[in-house]
RNA sequence: GCCCGGAUGGCGGAAUUGGUAUACGCGCACGACUUAAAAUCGUGUCUCGUAAGGGAUGUGGGUUCGACUCCCACUCCGGGCACCA
């Protein structure tokens, strides 16, 4: 009897399905196909995490099934490897950011092959590869033709001693992440996408795909567009009449009766505009510089007190009831969202409720009495905003875009695309805040393309969003360098019955911005012509996040990550993908504890003596009671995949084994069967033992088994039987009997005449095949 | 402050979606095998009670014959955030 030896029999497999490319997708096959994606790694210098484990395995385990039902499956991965980090790493080393890529990518690579999962390596990419992004700076060429794209002034966070723009990431309460000072907003000219323009699609064609309902709802609140109407106020000074009118949005026009003041957002443009006709200017001003100086999580977190000036000097009326009312500027209006003001009604909304009463602001109660007709116009808005694009970083695709004094920007020619990355010597952004590369002149000095006078090239960067937003494309067809992806091969990949990506999971915490910027590149590329559908994923699910032992993120700092590498010595890659899928909920987060990956160990020694047996005793048939609980196996294996419950999938199979380890006749064929579905959750250890079996082929392209449903069904069902909702009492009864019987004979149950105590039923409930509840 | 999740034994969790609460796994205890240990197998393991019974699914209410599941109010934990009119 051989032993249960993981290091040699998961090095034997993988090595098998590498030389035999075994999960090598075609792009031309009579299968029906299936996709499945996970969302590809960063490439982080801390090497893998047990969390890329858990989405790489649940999606593994659909791959492996999809074949097994005689799909053509596409299961690829890829680097998503410019970003922040490595660029940081590169700046305190030195070391050039693609020799760190290069690095970590390797490790990458390594500790996925030895967990065995079925990626199509052939079809591996690298938004970093100037042959990948060559097409990131296509698409963004595009939106640029199309207008889509567009330069214009918005706050950045700045460090004043470090010199340099900083990520939101980079700023941890309003302080700078390096060097722990103070940070300030900027004001910085930014190339944006008007991802606003497809709002309204982005939002309805939720509708036409299969995600989770949560997710749905995050996109939607983000997008979030609300219906409402935009009134005018006109305004006047107590010195002269105003030719001004403000224009707020609201939606509860109805309300209107109700509206006691206006605020504007202390950056509406409408404030400066009324300097001269404003009697308290310099306390107006002080107010707002002072709201300049905070971040958002002041405003938003510890001062919850609100805070506002009143515009001396200025009134606007009420066109419902023709009233004179006050104007304020305050913080808590946006100046980014609707049309920058409000009309406060704070008999109905609490926080102008909180402010009026805060300032003494009338509130009027009894609004709703007058009647109501229609003011201002309807409209729709969207919290959404424009996507701020540029960077002024160093690792990230160039934009590629040229600006010539006379023709302003002018696209680099396609036939020049790619504009590769250049070499710096020093990576850090420059003093006064442009990219790194604005420091090379040879680089930055051009000819137009359109007039051929001189000109320099953008220098900004695209943010590590851009190579996300399309790279499930690319898996496609990711070796053609005429087009980012053949349109046949496409047509094939994305728009079968079902219709683009089939399956994609991926983390809660991309559920807004990565799904909602990649839909929106697919729209456009769907609206030129480029992609066969107009949504990219038709299902997407998502994985709860694992966390170290207390509960608490795994972080580096904190020294609680745990290495996959010594794991997947000490109990292999087959009981490391078992416990991540058996830990616990799939779309929960869960607490690490590697004292319990014991478990699944012992339940694949026990599959292995199982299986031991089984081949030397070579059984015709197996027993009734095991046939039974093996086909009632098969169907909740196959229906808890399907609904990502991998847990209870497991439970039942541990639940098998055990049966099987006592019964005393399995036949082989039957335990074929069980191997096949516990095939996509331990790949290594089932191909040993099909082979064992005799098979010469690989398990991965056998056939996914059917449960008998007649083998299933039971001759006898138990009955509980309650008295007054607490249970008294079971019996065991025949299918076929009908509700008075059963009734009747839960009635004559002694433990139950016992607790009826004499008393007669009042009412007697009975659940089909489940229970009786007497009433008294 | 807002949005989305979550809370069940010593621990991870299960519960046919309103119908036997605690499946499966870890841990622990005892037993078998062994000179012994490991491994493996078996038995037990929410709580109070000798028992009959009673009480438990974060807290407090409600609906229902019946609530982990539905409704209302709250507490704590995780994630996200742009006070969104």
């Amino acid at each position: 009897m051989k032993e249960y030896d993981h290091k040699k029999i998961e090095k034997k497999w993988q090595n098998f399905w590498d030389k035999n490319g075994t999960f090598t997708a075609k792009n031309t096959s009579k299968k029906p196909k299936y996709f499945n994606l996970i969302e590809f790694p960063y490439p982080s210098g801390a090497g893998m995490h047990v969390g890329h484990i858990r989405s790489n395995t649940a999606m593994d385990i659909i791959s492996r099934k999809r074949r097994m039902e005689g799909y053509n499956v596409l299961y690829p991965i890829g680097w998503d490897a410019f970003g922040l980090p490595t660029e940081n790493y590169a700046i305190k080393t030195g070391i050039h950011p693609i020799k760190v890529t290069k690095q970590n990518t390797d490790t990458f690579r390594r500790q996925l092959k030895a967990l065995g999962f079925s990626f199509d390596w052939s079809r591996e990419i690298n938004t970093t590869d100037p042959k990948y992004y060559k097409w990131t700076q296509w698409i963004f060429l595009q939106l640029f033709k199309k207008g889509l794209a567009y330069k214009t002034k918005t706050e950045i966070n700045w460090c004043p001693s470090c010199k340099i723009g900083l990520a939101n990431e980079e700023v941890v309460a309003g302080k700078c992440e390096r060097c722990g000072g103070p940070t300030e907003k900027r004001e910085k000219e930014q190339w944006m996408l008007a991802i606003t323009k497809y709002a309204e699609r982005l939002d309805k064609d939720l509708d036409t795909v299969d995600y989770l309902e949560k997710i749905k709802i995050q996109q939607r609140n983000w997008i979030g567009k609300s219906e409402g109407a935009e009134i005018d106020f006109k305004m006047f000074s107590a010195r002269q009449d105003l030719a001004e009118e403000v224009k707020v949005f609201t939606t509860r026009p109805d309300t209107i009766f109700g509206a006691t003041y206006l605020v504007l957002a202390p950056d509406h443009n409408l404030v400066q505009e009324l300097r001269s006709k404003i009697s308290n200017w310099a306390e107006v001003e002080k107010y707002i510089s002072l709201v300049k100086t905070k971040d958002d999580i002041e405003r938003t977190g510890e001062n919850k007190e609100k805070t506002g000036v009143e515009l001396k000097g200025v009134h606007a009326i009420n066109p419902a009831n023709k009233k004179e009312i006050p104007v304020w500027i305050a913080d808590y209006v946006l100046a980014s969202y609707g049309t920058g003001s409000i009309m406060a009604v704070p008999a109905d909304d609490t926080r102008d409720r909180e402010f009026a009463e805060k300032f003494n602001l009338p509130i009027i109660s009894e609004y709703k009495k007058a009647g109501f007709t229609d003011f201002g116009k309807k409209v729709t808005k969207f919290k959404l905003r424009d996507w701020v694009f540029s960077r002024q970083r160093y690792w990230g695709e160039p934009i590629p875009l040229i600006h010539c004094d006379t023709c302003g920007f002018v696209p680099v020619p396609e036939k020049d695309l790619p504009v590769i990355l250049p070499k710096v010597v020093k990576y850090k952004p420059t003093d006064n805040g442009e990219s790194p590369l604005a420091d090379i002149k040879s680089w930055v000095n051009v000819k137009c393309p359109k007039c051929k006078g001189n000109a320099k090239r953008e220098t900004d960067t695209m943010p590590n969003w851009a190579g996300s937003s399309w790279y499930f494309l690319r898996y496609t067809d990711p070796k053609n360098n005429k087009e980012l992806a053949s349109k046949k091969v496409l047509k094939y990949w994305m728009s079968s019955k079902s219709g683009g990506v089939d399956w994609y999971n991926g983390g809660m915490e991309h559920t807004t911005l990565h799904l909602l910027y990649s839909r929106f590149w697919h729209k456009f590329l769907y609206d030129i012509g480029v992609v066969p559908t107009s949504e990219p994923y038709m299902k997407r699910t998502s994985h709860g996040m694992i966390l170290a032992a207390q509960g608490e993120k795994m972080s580096k700092s904190k020294g609680n990550v745990v290495n996959p590498d010594d794991l997947v010595k000490t109990y292999g890659a087959d009981t490391l993908r078992l416990y991540e899928m058996f830990m616990g909920p799939f779309d929960q987060s869960v607490s690490w504890n590697s004292d319990s990956m014991i478990g699944p160990r012992r339940f694949l020694e026990k599959v292995w003596r199982v299986g031991m047996k089984a081949l030397t005793r070579a059984d015709k048939n197996s027993t009734a009671s095991l046939q039974k609980i093996l086909h009632k196996t098969i169907k909740k294996v196959t229906e808890d995949i399907e609904g990502m419950h991998f847990n209870t999938a497991i439970s039942s199979m541990m639940i098998l084994v055990t049966e099987m380890e006592n019964e005393e006749a399995i036949s082989i064929d039957d335990f074929k069967k069980f191997l096949k579905i516990l095939s996509p959750f331990a790949p290594h250890v089932i191909e040993e033992l099909w082979s064992i079996c005799k098979e010469k082929k690989s398990i991965s392209y056998s056939v996914w088994p059917l449960w008998d449903s007649n083998l299933i069904k039971d001759d006898e069902i138990k009955i509980v039987i309650q008295v007054n909702g607490k249970v008294r009492s079971e019996m065991m009864i025949l299918p076929t009997l009908n509700e008075e019987s059963i009734k009747g004979q839960a009635l004559k149950d002694e433990n139950v005449i016992k607790h009826l105590g004499g008393q007669d039923p009042k009412r007697v409930i009975y659940v089909k095949g489940r229970l009786v509840n007497i009433v008294v």
